[in-house]
DNA sequence: CAGTTTTTTCA
DNA sequence: GAAAAAACT
């Protein structure tokens, strides 16, 4: 007897109505289950760290309160993934599972070996495009390979048509009938246990409004104030010239095409490979993004591995003293200083302010990218791993169009120009009677990595 | 020649 | 990106 469509929505990094494909399709052709699953072991060694389970708490009341606005109700399970999948489709007798991508090594192998189960069990199951402007698989250099320099990656893809429009949120969600006493059951979110043993979270609280609606306030204060002068205010931990949207896209609160599109219709409409200055700036920004996930695709093995493989023999210091000192902002230097406090304080920091403490651990201190990749995946609210392997690998000049070997940036320089009335230092960096002296000379450690990088090239042939 | 600007160099 | 060297004034 054909039975009327019931679609399982799988939510994961797309925690939102608007523009969410697979959403979309599910609502058009008949009633939804939205759910999320718990799961983070399927994820190793990359599961969600401290700061962003803070704020997928936080996220996953909204997106509660949004489904439940619209007809419906989020169940919410502990993984395994595909045997809470499997649950769910009995329970409500569905006959589709929808998700949108992730590009994620693990995930993508977790990924795989579900659709094909669910599709053996005679489900239909279909995936979306739902977290990129174009995906890894359609765009490569005309040799068919993946671009490794992001200009020309840039040039390919506003030579493309625009990214497709975004889909506006479904009106009205129907909701599917659970079957049988247990069936339909949600765990609450507090009983996911994501929210930090002692509140740390208090100036995050006052930092941050996660969600879709905080999302779509965050760019609406951004193009209304932030984007005209972005091109230079990006550069300065002293003003809030970011868009602060970086965490909302990594969990999908705001789709890419919104952004994309809002940005092109605040600068009247203009195609984007037209639209110059400040805005431009920021575009490229979300390019570097797109560029992220394509190399993270194509190179999986890059978030634990440098993609330079001469750089495996880079004589790395075993320094557990000067971690420590830059994880607590101890190093003596202000900016390097500053940009660690904020970081453990708020759960983000300044991207320029990442560079120079980023050239400082792998440059002054010599210690490796991976354990400054692995303090950031734990304490950053926006904690990407495509776009955490690229910076950490960008500085440490082992990666994909990396900065060269020779750029090694001088905290004290890199603070005159980009914090000139010291104003972000004394707001973080804890100056006064206890605070540390330089814990290095950066002359003689800019000496030695350079004399360390020597090691990398006296292999090559 | 001291001070400043420009160019070169850096595995 | 920044230090050192070279070129100017």
């Amino acid at each position: 007897m054909p039975s009327s469509p019931v679609t399982l929505v799988w939510f994961r990094h797309d925690l939102r109505l608007d523009d969410n494909p697979a959403l979309a399709a599910a609502a058009a052709r008949g009633a939804v289950v939205p759910v999320f699953i718990w799961a983070p072991e399927e994820e190793t060694p990359w599961e969600p760290g401290a700061a962003s389970r803070w704020w997928l708490h936080q996220s996953l009341g909204r997106l509660s309160a949004a489904v439940e606005k619209a007809g419906a109700s989020l169940v919410i399970r502990r993984g395994p993934s595909l045997d809470a999948l499997r649950t769910l489709a009995r329970e409500f007798s569905a006959t589709h599972v929808a998700w949108n991508r992730r590009y994620e090594p693990a995930v993508i192998r977790r990924d795989t070996v579900i659709k094909k189960a669910l599709a053996d069990d005679g489900l239909a199951v279909e995936s979306h495009n739902g977290s990129l402007l174009f995906e890894p698989m359609h765009v490569a250099t005309k040799e068919g390979k993946p671009y490794q320099v992001f200009t020309p990656f840039w040039r390919s893809l506003l030579a493309r048509d625009e990214p497709v429009e975004p889909v506006a949120a479904p009106q009205k969600l129907r909701a599917a009938a659970a079957t049988g006493k247990a069936g339909g059951k949600t765990l609450s979110i507090d009983a996911l246990g994501l929210l930090p043993a002692i509140d740390w979270a208090g100036t995050m609280r006052t930092t941050w409004t996660p969600g879709e609606e905080g999302a779509r306030q965050r760019l609406k204060v951004f193009l209304g104030r932030g984007v005209a002068a972005y091109g230079t205010e990006r550069d300065r931990p002293d003003h809030e010239g970011t868009s602060g949207l970086s965490p909302h896209l990594h969990f999908g609160e705001i789709s890419p095409r919104r952004v994309w599109h809002a940005v092109r219709e605040a600068v009247g409409g203009t195609p984007a490979a037209r639209i110059t200055g400040s805005p431009e700036v920021y575009l490229r920004e979300l390019g570097w993004r797109e560029f992220a996930n394509h190399l993270l695709y194509h190179f999986p093995h890059t978030t634990d591995a440098p993609l330079r493989a001469d750089y495996a023999r880079f004589p790395w210091a075993n320094d557990p003293v000067g971690l420590r000192a830059w994880q607590r902002g101890r190093t003596g230097f202000p900016i390097v200083d500053a940009g660690m406090r904020q970081l453990w304080a708020s759960g983000w920091m300044h991207n320029r302010v990442r560079m120079i403490v980023a050239s400082f651990l792998v440059k002054d201190l010599r210690v490796s990218w991976l354990e400054g990749a692995r303090w950031f995946w734990d304490t950053l609210v926006d904690a990407d791993l495509a776009a955490n392997t690229l910076g950490w690998q960008w500085a440490a000049g082992c990666g994909a169009d990396a900065a060269p070997y020779f750029r090694i940036f001088n905290p004290t320089s890199q603070a005159e120009k980009f914090d000139p009335d010291q104003a972000y230092v004394r707001q973080w960096a804890g100056l006064g009677r206890d605070y540390p002296e330089p814990i290095v000379d950066h002359a003689a450690a800019r000496k030695l990595a350079l004399e360390a990088l020597k090691v990398v090239s006296a292999g090559r042939k």
